[in-house]
DNA sequence: CTTGTTAGACCAACCGGTCAGTCTTAATTT
DNA sequence: AAATTAAGACTGACCGGTTGGTCTAACAAG
């Protein structure tokens, strides 16, 4: 057929991939990734098993290239929150609500780095290991500037940033699990804006002692 | 003749539960569910494995047994925090210093039960995270109850109490993570120190609008 | 033919749980 | 005190099922 691209061998292979990763991402996300089977990963995605095995190497390769994927995007999102213009007000609020669209609409991705994070890390290969760490640690720099500037700007408490960098973060995450285990009864919408009203209301507090 | 014998009872049974126990916590808490066998939780008890299954009868209720322990340690907690005598911010700075207390007191309950927490729930018997489910629910609504009295005294912001309860619940929960994951870099007794200050310093504020 | 791609049978390892049988010892009898 | 009895504690080989990963035959395209 239209060989579209001279240098493409398979035109089919990006979309083949992206067949696999959908339905793996389904599958972790929704049960886990010890419950999950390659065997399954290959059916849902309507091949057979050894074209899985073509494409990725191993079942936690598979795996992480997918928890990165959806790490990826949030760290790029904590970088263009530091990066733009602004009070750290608003940049954290900017941040808060980018973060909340992205979790809805990426529920999945959200499900599945959230399980892997409590996942026994400790028995996935260290290369993995490692490379969550860094990317965590990143996340945390970045946050941890904004804040910097927060109570340079003395909107913020004039507190350790690193630990507040810590805490922020914890919240969030804390906020995200109660989504995600009865998105009913808690809002995360609803929730983040609730800290953001109360943030800003806060903020105008004299902090030196 | 041949009566029945009274009722028997090892003296050391209960010591070999502990041994058990203390066995599969220190394995689930540091490899996770899946990655441990009975038979290593039997090994490092220092019996076989069929003993293993003479105390409990399978894999989950073990590890159901260890998880409701932790569980119920906290639930514990919060219901006497709910039901002392003070204002509400006292009740919480009791609440949290003693909540950190317990985590460094048991840390491997401590990471137990947050890997169970994000581990595929789905998966385990409904029987279980049902009971799972309604312990946590008793814990947030004890949480109301001392935030309703705060924003009755004024020291809390009049939000929605559920909502806030969960975000608190989450802004601690956050916060262990963190310490779990690494624990030299972030002090989870100096965190909640300058969460309860923070708090204390924001109470006097006039949340009307 | 050569090279890239796909399918799925197949394999070896692993693991939860069982079971038939052994050992220990408290309770009872002599 | 000694002997007897059986509850109950314990064992580990074994079974059945599962699953990650491999291998090869086939097929398609150039």
């Amino acid at each position: 057929m239209a060989k579209t691209l001279g240098l493409r061998k398979n035109p089919l292979k990006d979309e083949r991939e992206q067949a696999f990763k959908q339905a793996a991402l389904k599958l972790f996300s929704t049960k886990g990734y010890h419950k999950t089977t390659m065997a399954e990963v290959a059916l849902e995605a309507g091949f057979g098993k050894g074209t899985l095995y073509w494409y990725w190497k191993s079942k936690e390769e598979l795996y992480f290239a997918l928890v990165e994927e959806s790490h990826n995007e949030f760290v790029d999102l904590v970088r263009r929150a530091a990066e733009m213009e602004g009070t750290a007000l608003e940049k954290l609020a900017w941040l808060g609500k980018e973060t909340v669209e992205l979790h809805y609409r990426e529920r999945d991705y959200t499900k599945l780095s959230w399980k892997m994070r409590a996942e026994e890390l400790e028995t996935f290969s260290p290369e993995y290991v490692e490379r969550m760490h860094e990317n965590n640690a990143e996340i945390k720099r970045e946050l941890q500037r904004i804040i910097e500037q927060g109570i340079e700007e003395g909107t913020l408490p004039p507190a350790d940033p690193y630990y507040l960098a810590c805490m922020l973060l914890g919240l969030v995450e804390g906020m995200e699990i109660q989504w995600l285990e009865d998105p009913e009864a808690f809002d995360l919408r609803k929730a983040m804006e609730m800290v953001l009203s109360l943030g800003a209301k806060v903020a105008g507090q004299r902090w030196s002692d």
